[in-house]
DNA sequence: TCAATAGTGTCTCTTAGACAATATTGA
DNA sequence: TCAATATTGTCTAAGAGACACTATTGA
């Protein structure tokens, strides 16, 4: 018998539009194992104080990025003896999308450096299982916008249908027709336009519209 | 600190066909915690033999029906304080679909009797948070049929279009147009008629189907 | 006026949905 | 022949995709 119980852990990879283009949070690591590697962050489950890992995640993620994240989304559960060489471990995976902004990283103890990749190439070696677990997270985030599910949580408070538009090429990484989007917006239950502000600059004005109360994802 | 390690442990919603509606395997418990109450089946990860909680889940699912499944889908995992008596602990969830003729249940130490229960409405209260669950499994199964996998598993070797229409419906709780769904299937490559093989009865013959080698879900 | 982007109109093509029509068997 | 089910055909409506057109601003 090699180990008795499983190491617990927590995994995420924090979405964002970085010149509209999508990326993902990772930090290099300043502990054993893996150190100087780059990973996604992550932490280990305290059941003294978490009341599920959805918690874990949130105060994992709060203590790295002092973010609180409006909503994370679980991806899957990797688990097995190798994939982490401490032993016998489980990581579930969670993602979240937040504009870029509102990331305030910390460099830490366990952390020694932090930056953004380019999600679907990030040209690093990424830590234990990583590399498996962005691919997981990046498809369960395309698949979840292009069922239809709009990445507002990544726009500024007030937006363009244009900018909106650009997020969802961004995340899906496929182009879209505007008049197509434009008519889909219009019953689209969740984007509600500012009445009576805009956008301006060297051209037509755009319609700032805004997020209904109450949107989750 | 209640608790250093949480419990870590799997849950199965093993779904099939009966009478051409969709059931789900429920077990009446012959231990404690909440023995003789109604549940899911499910079991505890053994780290020393088992590689994967993938691993853990077909173990358990063989000890309980006898039965090697083709094909398991991790849905959610569930985790927390207090949704087992026992203290903070994991679930992760599964769900397979076999036909019923293939399960060979096995009443024994863990398991006091065994019965298949309409899963949208099974009139039992269910042990654990196991109510929670089994309706996140069964979304799960409802939304990969509805988003055009096919529940092939389900069904004998060979079976005709109208059986695997049933099998839809009965899954996804919707009826569907026979046109539409015969126009749909042409286009399908997991489904391959046998040639010259038809199912006789009182009225016209049935072209017989099969599934194509390597079909998964 | 021009460049630039916002916003709309329109045509085509695909496909779901509804339903009718035809085909083929055993009794 | 009839009942029963298999299999195919047809019409319509909705929507995606492509693309052109109009609108409105600052410079």
């Amino acid at each position: 018998m090699k180990q008795l119980f499983p190491l617990v852990t927590v995994d995420i990879a924090l979405f964002t539009l970085l010149d509209n283009r999508l990326r993902v949070l990772l930090i290099k690591r300043a502990n054993e194992p893996s150190l100087g590697a780059w990973a996604l962050p992550g932490g280990i489950l305290r059941p003294e104080e978490d009341t599920g890992l959805d918690a874990t995640a949130v105060r994992v993620l709060l203590s790295k990025t002092k973010v609180g994240v409006p909503h994370l989304e679980q991806v899957t559960t990797a688990s097995g003896p190798d994939r982490d060489p401490r032993g016998w471990s489980i990581s579930t995976l969670y993602y979240a999308l937040l504009p870029c902004d509102k990331v305030h990283a910390v460099a830490g103890d366990t952390i020694e450096e932090i930056a953004w990749f380019d999600p679907s190439a990030p040209r690093r070696r990424l830590a234990f299982d990583h590399a498996t677990l962005l691919k997981h997270a990046l498809l369960a985030l395309r698949r979840k916008v292009e069922n239809g599910a709009l990445p507002l949580h990544v726009l500024p408070e007030k937006f363009t249908l244009t900018d909106l538009q650009r997020a969802c090429e961004a995340v899906t990484g496929r182009s879209l027709d505007k008049a197509v989007f434009r008519r889909q917006m219009k019953d689209q239950p969740w984007v509600l336009p500012v009445a009576g502000e805009f956008q301006r600059g060297p051209q037509r004005p755009a319609q700032l519209y805004r997020v209904a109360d109450g949107f989750r994802f």
